[in-house]
RNA sequence: GCUCAAGUGGCGGAAUUGGUAGACGCGCUGGAUUCAAAAUCCAGUUCUUUCGGGAGUGUGGGUUCGAUUCCCACCUUGAGUACCA
């Protein structure tokens, strides 16, 4: 009986479904295991081969963690938020509700034909109003909440207001707005309601403020800093401008250092982690406040280099710093002001793009020295950005080269504060060996003393302290979308309110129109039934609002990363309609043992949820304060392209050899040259074609294009002419991002069908290391597809269905095979090393091919080896061998080394380090024995052509090196 | 610029604490089988060679009896970040 993966497989996906076969159960004697996939955004597209490499990889762990006896939850849910189902919905009308669900039903059978173990009776889905219900309340307990810095986590907010009421803000220790003031019991019992609400929202862990964003207007929304890569919006690449705007923030910053801190304990790819540092971006300074001259206002800076204070020969602020009018003087106002325009009119990505021209302006004002009382002049400069430190820097033209630059530009005096360093061509940024100098107390210590001896200085006299400074900025969560959670929140007095845990979900409504309506706001601005009735506490129409009991929504949506930043808690108790997972679950499993997922989620996905996790490990909803022990980064399966070499201004299409020798001046033949049009011979230097990508699906395994089929491809292709070699036309090859655009995807449908998932499973594993990024080669696939074969053939599959097997006592040197490639196995996956075990697979199958092996002893446990790899023969097979039901819980084959002892060794006999010949020797020989044996082998002494060797290294069981 | 990762045959890659470089597979070459093809099987396949051998893991040094593996410098590629004070 011949292998043929199709029925096979149809046959065990119908199986696992009707049995339940990976269900979890949330107790069970078994420890546990949870393994995590990133969840998909279901795109229209559908899968391509790239995407279940992750997938497949955390699948053969889950597999193998049953076999080792774990109870494993194993569970796939839907990122079914986002942006392309809103693009799609503004163009065609279509409710994106809808296009996503036929989207999650393409995904759902393509992830099904390729055998996955999930657990789908706990599929989540974002946009699902039974899930978002607990996103929505997740961000009522982020209001309801303000980190304090003694306890150094989240507590609730109303246990400041007794605090407030009796002895104002002043004791109270916690993260809160930069421009705080500080407020009296009596200044906050003096407050009325709104102003009090105003003030809390200065402490809130999410909160509403001005804040500058990045807006991007051919979407229509702001977007978080992770969001723009390279200036312009990762989704589209459309341009990104700041704009000021009342935003929901997330108050990120507060959890900076614990964020940091918690990385060391994980087991996460280093990479990730030094993203992940680099984007906090802790530095260790001092915030100190200059007077202005002749002003009561004071201007505070952040500086990483408190010991230079006495180089400090000038002051920048960003043009937006908001004491710049305050302080600008009558005859400067008229260039401040041209100056501060010019700036505006930049936009980041100008700024961001053009590092080297130097500007500025002089305010006319001057600060004071706090050290030495001089008069220091203040400018304005767009290299001082308002969003970091407080966008003002204290200028020290000696130690740092923007500073030094600025000060050359401008004329003003750079001082020397360094011992015995040269600065007439650039700043000194080195502080490592440097000693200070002419700097009154600092005066010949090293910048560590100095650092130190100066804080204390500043701190004594009141004018400055030891602050450490993030650069990660809190994050931006409003969107102004239409397919993303709406916010539970309604307005009252222009004051946002909460609605409670028992009203929610909010559900999405209906709207007409996806776009922003006419005067600017939001798409929920569309919407007629979108009021909050308190009393009634139900959504209402908004003819009603009376501001009394019927109040607006909230127009915003979440971001992207709302839902994902807490659904692996959800898959522990998926259908909780109480809480978001019941604490006996929660629990039970505790966190992710392995996570899957790309690493382009670094700064996005990947820091939020540690922070969520945080906060609810803070309010005690979560039993572990990071949820995700080990993290693995599948790398990128790239795609090849397949192009064709067109002459511009002709039909002629060029063979990629002859393109070639075009491209490179060989000569042609004369055939080829008749061939190809006066055109090209006119000019052949002058490089006249265009390469073309061509759909890789109509080029075969040897590169050769059908030219019918690329005929039929597009109208303008239809009459064109191909010049040929040997009578074919070949295609260049390039590899690349897998994409549509680049005609490159391979549908792994394609491959089922042809080969089937075991054959794709074991090929997307055989490519190379799970974490690299490798190109796909379907060509290569016939390797794996050949390897199931055999193995097929080694059960003897009569025409009856039954195997044809031995229940006699194996061979040794068929157990050597198996123990072998048992250990093997085990090694490779703890080392997550996927593509070294299916070649100890096909190894172990060609001995015991080459063994005649058919013994049940053998046959049996390669099977379970096997079953994580290629579950659906493995099944299969299993069956046949005379068992019933499935294989996936069968006990892991125990290694026994005894199989493996050997006699014998073939030694490498080496010669200065180099191997020359091998020999065999017993293991039981001493060392001298070795040495003597070498030393009378004939092939030794005619290596050594009559030289006495220096030194003879002898490793028994490894080696021999002869020196000399 | 800064931070990190990686450079091994025609290709994907292997070599777990330093110990036989190129496992396994693709491709290619030759052969068997076949009317033929597909499929299958067998042999070969780093380069070079005067067929004894010699060289070889991005480049140049170093440590070592011995280096793809450890150290230093450099080159190349990829990723992240970018006026962060």
């Amino acid at each position: 009986m011949k292998y043929f993966h199709d029925k096979i497989e149809k046959k065990w996906q119908k199986f696992w479904a009707d049995n339940q076969t990976f269900k979890a159960s949330n107790n069970s004697d078994k420890p546990k295991y949870y393994v995590l996939d990133m969840f998909p955004y279901p795109s229209g597209a559908g899968l391509h081969v790239g995407h279940p490499l992750g997938y497949i990889a955390s699948d053969i762990y889950a597999r193998y963690k049953r076999h080792k006896g774990f109870n494993v939850l194993h569970p796939q849910g839907y990122d079914s938020f986002g942006l392309p189902a809103e693009q799609y919905a503004i163009q065609t009308g279509q409710h994106p509700a809808k296009t996503t669900e036929v989207n999650i039903a393409t995904y759902r059978k393509q992830l099904d034909r390729i055998g996955f173990s999930f657990d789908w009776s706990r599929e989540v889905r974002t946009s699902n109003p039974d899930f978002y219900k607990y996103t929505q309340w997740i961000f009522t307990l982020l209001f309801d909440s303000y980190y304090c810095k003694d306890a150094n986590q989240a507590r609730p907010i109303s246990e400041i207001i007794p605090l407030f009421e009796t002895e104002g803000n002043l004791p109270l220790n916690a993260v809160c707005d930069e421009d705080t003031p500080q407020i009296t019991a009596e200044e906050w019992n003096n407050f009325s309601e709104t102003e009090k609400q105003e003030f809390l929202l200065k402490y809130r862990l999410t909160f509403l403020s001005e804040t500058t964003v990045n807006w991007c207007a051919e979407l229509g929304t702001v977007l978080a800093n992770d969001e723009i890569v390279n200036g312009v919006s990762e989704r589209g690449g459309h341009p990104v401008v700041q704009k000021k705007m009342k935003q929901w923030s997330m108050r990120i910053t507060a959890y900076a250092q614990r964020l940091l801190d918690d990385l060391q304990g994980l087991d996460w790819p280093q990479p990730i982690k030094d993203i992940q540092t680099n984007w906090i971006g802790r530095s260790e300074g001092a915030h100190l406040e200059f007077k202005i001259q002749n002003s009561t206002h004071k201007v505070g800076v952040f500086t990483t280099r408190p010991d230079t204070i006495f180089g400090v020969s000038f002051m920048t602020l960003a043009p937006e710093h908001e004491l710049v009018a305050e302080i600008t003087t009558a005859a400067q106002k008229e260039e401040v002001e041209a100056y501060i325009k010019a700036t505006a009119k930049r936009s980041e990505r100008d700024r961001m793009s053009d590092v080297k021209t130097i500007s500025g302006c002089f305010t006319g004002a001057h600060a004071e020295h706090p050290f030495t009382k001089e008069a220091i002049p203040i400018y304005i400069g767009d290299y001082v950005l308002a969003g970091y430190g407080t966008g003002a820097v204290m200028a020290v033209p000696c130690g740092d080269q923007r500073d030094y630059d600025f000060a050359k530009h401008f004329n003003i005096p750079i001082l020397n504060i360094f011992k015995d360093v040269d600065i007439s061509e650039k700043a000194h940024e080195d502080k490592g060996n440097t000693i200070i100098v002419n700097s009154d107390f600092l005066t010949d210590l090293p910048y560590k003393k100095a650092f130190k001896t100066v804080i204390y200085e500043m701190e004594k006299q009141g004018f400055g302290y030891k602050k450490i400074n993030y650069r990660l900025r809190d994050a931006v969560f409003s969107r102004q979308r239409y397919w993303g959670e709406p916010f539970p929140v309604y307005y009252k007095d222009g004051m946002p309110q909460m609605i409670a845990k028992e009203h929610l979900p909010i559900r999405l409504p209906e709207v007409e129109n996806y776009l922003p309506t006419s005067d600017g706001k939001p798409p929920l601005g569309n919407a007629n039934t979108w009021a909050w009735n308190v009393e009634k506490a139900e959504v209402v129409s908004n003819d009603l609002i009376d501001n009394k009991t019927i109040f607006p929504l909230e127009l915003n949506t979440m971001p992207g990363w709302a839902g994902s930043s807490w659904y692996f808690n959800r898959y522990m108790d998926a259908h909780n309609t109480e809480d978001f997972a019941a604490a006996e679950a929660l629990n039970y499993w505790q966190d992710v043992d392995l996570y899957i997922g790309g690493s382009e989620h670094a700064t996005g996905h990947l820091l939020y949820s540690r922070f969520w996790q945080k906060f609810l490990y803070d309010l005690q909803y979560v039993p572990k304060k990071e949820y995700a022990k080990k993290l693995i980064n599948q790398g990128m399966i790239l795609g090849e392209s397949a192009f064709v070499y067109r002459l511009v201004y002709t039909n002629q299409f060029i063979s990629k050899n002859i393109f070639k020798k075009l491209l490179s001046n060989k000569d042609l033949s004369s055939k080829e040259e008749k061939l190809i049009s006066n055109n090209w011979n006119n000019d052949i230097k002058g490089l006249m074609y265009q390469s073309i990508h061509v759909d890789v699906s109509i080029v075969n395994t040897s590169n050769e294009l059908d030219v019918e089929a690329f005929k039929k491809s597009r109208k303008e292709y239809k009459d064109v002419e191909f010049i040929l070699e040997d009578g074919k036309y070949i295609v260049g090859r390039e590899v690349e991002k897998m994409s549509k655009s680049k005609y490159n995807v391979v549908n792994p449908d394609l491959i089922c069908e042809e080969y089937g998932a075991d054959s794709l499973r074991l090929f997307e594993m055989f490519l190379g290391p799970l974490e690299q990024s490798k190109p796909w080669k379907t060509s290569g696939i016939s390797g794996v597809y050949s390897f199931l074969k055999k193995l097929w053939k080694l059960y003897q599959i009569g025409d009856n269905g039954i195997a044809h097997i031995s229940e006699e006592e194996p061979s040794k040197e068929s157990l050597k095979t198996l123990h072998k490639t048992i250990k093997k196995v085990d090694e490779d996956i703890a080392n997550f090393s996927f593509n070294t075990s299916v070649s100890s697979f096909m190894i172990a199958v060609n001995e015991l091919t080459q063994q005649k092996c058919n013994h049940r002893a053998i046959l049996e446990p390669l099977l379970v080896l096997i079953s994580p790899y290629a579950p659906h023969i493995a099944e299969e097979l299993w069956e046949k061998l005379g068992h019933k039901g499935s294989i996936s819980t069968v006990a892991y084959p125990e290694f026994d080394a005894k199989h493996l002892v050997e006699s014998n060794k073939t030694y490498p006999i080496s010669f200065n380090g180099k191997m020359r010949f091998t020999l065999d020797l017993s293991l039981d020989l001493s060392k001298e024995e070795i040495e003597a044996a070498v030393m009378a082998d004939e092939r030794t002494q005619k290596q050594l052509d009559g030289r006495t060797p220096k030194k003879v290294i002898v490793v028994p069981g490894k080696i021999v090196n002869i020196v000399g």
